[in-house]
RNA sequence: GGCGAUGUAGCUCAGAUGGUUAGAGCAUACGGCUCAUAUCCGUAGUGUCCGGGGUUCAAUUCCCUGCAUCGCCA
C-alpha cells in the first residue's frame, strides 16, 4: 500500500502561523501513522509564490521578487523540522521543474481547446490594482481608496471549466467520501446545483509579470491556480517520473476551508480535462480562532509555531492540535486550554502512570520486564480495553479523527492507573507470598507502556521515543514502531533491561489571569484555602523554591554553531546556538574555552533570560558553567548533558 | 435575499429509529491510597437538552415557527 498526502502550498506573502503549522502536522501525523502501518508514504508540502501580492510585498521591501521569496520560504522550510515535522518533498512554485511541468500542461489544455481566449468585464480599482465585486464596495466606492472603481473590459484565457461540471457531479456522487467532512462536500453541491462558469486563468503582463509565463501567448501569465494546484503532480515527478505513477492514485489532499472551492473543483476540473484520475480523498478542517477571535494580522494575536514550541514543548503543541480540533470544525486556541491539557493528559495522566510503573519496577524487579504469570479478572479486562483501543484507533486515524483516537488512547491510560489502584503493587511487594502476582501485574503494566508508546508515535514522536528507552526498546523496534505487529498483547520479553528517565511532561502554572480592571467589590475574592494552595503558600514561607518557580526557568540544551571573541574583551566570548531557534548567547568564559573548540559543544543554557546587551552585544540567554577555585584560582567549568540530545531539549 | 448547519451541566462536547434516574472530560467540594511529576482512585452535585406551537399515550429527540450563532451562495 502506498500513501501520498499532501498540504497545500502556501502563499508567502505572511509567515508560517498556526493555521499553517496545525494543517502540516495533520499531514505529518496522518503520514507517521501511514507508515507505523506499514505503507510506503510520500508527504509533501512548500510554498506558492507567484503572483501580484508577491510582487508588490518585495517592492516594498525593496528586493527583486526571487530574493523575497526565497526569504519567506526559507521561514516555512525553517518551520518545519521545530514541529517535528518531516515532509519528503518541499516544493516551491519557483522550482524550475514546476515552471516546466506547468507550461507542458498549460499548452496540453489549450491545444485540446479547454483553453479558449476571452473578455472578462468588471469593476477595476487602480489603486488595488485589482477587480472588485459589487459586494466589497461600500457606497459604490473602494473601501480602501474612498473612490468608483472604473468599469473595464480585459482580454483574458479562460479555462473550460463548465465543461466538467457534469463529470465533476458524477464523481462526487458515485464517491460520497470524495470530500469529508460532508458538510464540505454538501457546499460543494450546493455551489455546483448552479451552473459553472469558465475559471479566467490569465493576466496581461502589463499588470503582472511576477508569474510563469502561457506557452501559447508571452503576453500573459497564468494566475493562482492554474499555478499553484500543480505542485501536486509536480512534486512527484508528473508525467514521467516513477514516483508519479506510484504515488497519484493514492494522493490525499489536506487543505482549511478557505480554499475548498479551488481544491473540490477548479483541481478535479483540471485534472478531468487533463485526462488524470482524480484524487482520492479531500479533507477539510477549520480554523483555529485565538482567545475566541479569528487569527489576524491587525489585532495582532498571530501564534508563531517556534513560540508555541519553546514555550510547551513540541509534543504538548502536537498533542493539544490533534486533541483539541474536531477535524472538520473550527476550535480555539488559548494559553489556558494548552496548559490544562498538558497537565491533565499529559503530566498527569499519561506522565504519572509512566512515571510510577517505571518506579516500581525499578523497586521491585530491579528494573526489569517480569514474568507474565497467570491471568486474574482485573488483567484480562485490561488487555480487553486495550484490544479495543487499538482497534477503534486504527480506525479513527484512518479517518482523520484524530481527537477520538486520541480519547480512546486516554481512557486505556485511565484504566492502567485504575488497574494500579485496584491491584496495590506496594501490598503485594510485602507479601512474600504474592510475588508471582506482583511480577504479573507490573508484566501488564509494561504491556500497557509498550501499547502506548505505539499509539502515540505519530502524535507525539518524541515522547514515544523516549518511553521506548525507558521500556528498553529501540526506537525501531517492530513492537512498538510497526502497528499491525506490535498491536497484540503479550509481545514484552521477561528480563528485559529497563532504564530510568526524568518524567515525560513536567506541569506547568496556569497562566495569571489577564491583566484587566481589578474585580469589582462584591464579587467572591479567589479561594486561597485549597489544599494545593495551602501547601504551595507553606512552602514558599521558609526561603527555598517552590517546583512552580523551578519551572519558571526555561532550561534548555543548546548546541554551538558558533563562537567568537567579543571585540576588546578577555573575557567574553560570542556563541551562536541551536536551542532550537538560534540565539546569541554572551558568555564571560573566554579564558577558560577557545572559541572554535566549543564549535558542536552542547551546553545548557537559561532561554528565558531578560536579553540584555554585553559590550555591544545582545544576549538572549545564559550559558551554565560550574564555578569552582583551582589553588586560589578562579575556574569555570561548562555543563553540558550525558548523551547528545536534539538541540533544544528541555532541561527540567 | 436564497440554501444549509448548529443551539444539551460553569467550560468543551457526546448522545438517543420518540419511552423509566440525559452522559464524558475539565473545573468545584469531600473522602481514600502512597507506587508516582502534590500525582492517582472514589463520591457528590447542578441541566425548563435555545423560545413558542403542533403530532403522539409519551418529544430534549419528529413537524412548523421564532430567536441566536456560523458557513456557503447572490
Amino acid at each position: 500500500m502506498t500513501t501520498y498526502i499532501t498540504t497545500p502550498i502556501y502563499y508567502v506573502n505572511a509567515q508560517p502561523h498556526l493555521g499553517h503549522a496545525y494543517t502540516t502536522i495533520v499531514a505529518d501525523v496522518y503520514s507517521r501513522f501511514r507508515r507505523l502501518c506499514g505503507e510506503d508514504v510520500r508527504f509533501q508540502t512548500g510554498t506558492d509564490e507567484h503572483g501580484d501580492k508577491i510582487a508588490e510585498a518585495a517592492l516594498k521591501e525593496q528586493v527583486s521578487p526571487a530574493d523575497y521569496v526565497d526569504r519567506i520560504s526559507a521561514l516555512y522550510r525553517e518551520s518545519w523540522p521545530l514541529l517535528h515535522v518531516i515532509p519528503d518533498t518541499f516544493i516551491r512554485t519557483t522550482d524550475a521543474d514546476h515552471i516546466k511541468t506547468v507550461q507542458r500542461i498549460l499548452q496540453q489544455v489549450y491545444d485540446q481547446g479547454d483553453i479558449y481566449f476571452g473578455e472578462y468585464s468588471g469593476l477595476y480599482c487602480k489603486g488595488c490594482e485589482r477587480f472588485l465585486t459589487e459586494k466589497e464596495l461600500v457606497g459604490g466606492n473602494c473601501p480602501d481608496h474612498q473612490r468608483p472603481p472604473e468599469p473595464i473590459t480585459e482580454q483574458n484565457y479562460f479555462f473550460r471549466m463548465s465543461k466538467y461540471q457534469q463529470p465533476l457531479l458524477d464523481h462526487i456522487h458515485a464517491h460520497p467520501d470524495f470530500i469529508t467532512p460532508e458538510r464540505y462536500k454538501n457546499e460543494v453541491l450546493s455551489f455546483l446545483s448552479e451552473p459553472l462558469e469558465d475559471l479566467c486563468i490569465s493576466r496581461p503582463t502589463s499588470r503582472l509579470t511576477w508569474g510563469i509565463a502561457l506557452p501559447f501567448d508571452p503576453h500573459f501569465v497564468t494566475y493562482v491556480w492554474f499555478d499553484a494546484l500543480i505542485n501536486y503532480l509536480t512534486g512527484i515527478g508528473y508525467p514521467d517520473g516513477e514516483s508519479f505513477h506510484k504515488y497519484w492514485a493514492a494522493a490525499e489532499h489536506v487543505i482549511a476551508k478557505d480554499i475548498l472551492k479551488p481544491h473540490a473543483i477548479y483541481w478535479p476540473t483540471m485534472l478531468l480535462a487533463m485526462g488524470l484520475p482524480l484524487y482520492q480523498h479531500l479533507h477539510v478542517h477549520g480554523y483555529w480562532n485565538v482567545d475566541e477571535t479569528k487569527m489576524s494580522k491587525s489585532i495582532g494575536n498571530v501564534v508563531r509555531p517556534a513560540e508555541l514550541v519553546a514555550e510547551y514543548g513540541v509534543d504538548t503543541v502536537r498533542y493539544f492540535l490533534m486533541r483539541e480540533m474536531s477535524f472538520g470544525l473550527d476550535s480555539s486556541f488559548t494559553s489556558a486550554k494548552i496548559v490544562a491539557r498538558k497537565n491533565s493528559d499529559l503530566a498527569n495522566d499519561l506522565g504519572n502512570l509512566f512515571s510510577r510503573s517505571m518506579a516500581m519496577l525499578e523497586k521491585y524487579t530491579d528494573s526489569q520486564v517480569p514474568a507474565p504469570g497467570a491471568t486474574e479478572e482485573p488483567d484480562e479486562s485490561l488487555q480487553q480495553m486495550a484490544l479495543q483501543m487499538l482497534a477503534q484507533y486504527h480506525e479513527d486515524m484512518g479517518q482523520f479523527q484524530f481527537h477520538r483516537a486520541l480519547q480512546g488512547v486516554w481512557e486505556l491510560i485511565s484504566h492502567a492507573n485504575k488497574y494500579i489502584v485496584v491491584n496495590e503493587p506496594w501490598v503485594l511487594a510485602k507479601d512474600p507470598a504474592r510475588q508471582d502476582r506482583l511480577q504479573a501485574v507490573l508484566y501488564n503494566l509494561v504491556e500497557c507502556l509498550r501499547l502506548l508508546t505505539l499509539v502515540l508515535r505519530p502524535v507525539m514522536p518524541q515522547t514515544s521515543d523516549k518511553m521506548a528507552a525507558g521500556l528498553g526498546l529501540n526506537v525501531d523496534d517492530p513492537r512498538i514502531a510497526n502497528f499491525p505487529q506490535g498491536a497484540l498483547w503479550g509481545l514484552s520479553t521477561a528480563g528485559t533491561r529497563l532504564r530510568i528517565t526524568t518524567p515525560l511532561f513536567p506541569r506547568m502554572d496556569k497562566p495569571e489571569r489577564e491583566a484587566g480592571p481589578a474585580e469589582a467589590p462584591g464579587t467572591p475574592a479567589p479561594k486561597t484555602s485549597s489544599k494545593k494552595e495551602k501547601k504551595k503558600a507553606a512552602v514558599a514561607g521558609i526561603g527555598v523554591i517552590g517546583f512552580s518557580q523551578f519551572q519558571q526557568i526555561d532550561l534548555r540544551v543548546a548546541e554551538v554553531v558558533h563562537a567568537e571573541r567579543v571585540l576588546k574583551s578577555d573575557r567574553l566570548l560570542k556563541l551562536t546556538v541551536k536551542a532550537p531557534e538560534e540565539r546569541t548567547v554572551v558568555a564571560g568564559i573566554a579564558e577558560y574555552y577557545a572559541p572554535e573548540e566549543l564549535i558542536g559543544c552542547q551546553v545548557l543554557i537559561v532561554a528565558n533570560l531578560q536579553p540584555v546587551e554585553i559590550m555591544g552585544v545582545q544576549s538572549q540567554g545564559m550559558v551554565l558553567a560550574a564555578q569552582t577555585e583551582v589553588e586560589g584560582k578562579k575556574r569555570l567549568v561548562l555543563t553540558t548533558v550525558s548523551d547528545l540530545v536534539p538541540a533544544g531539549s528541555k532541561v527540567a
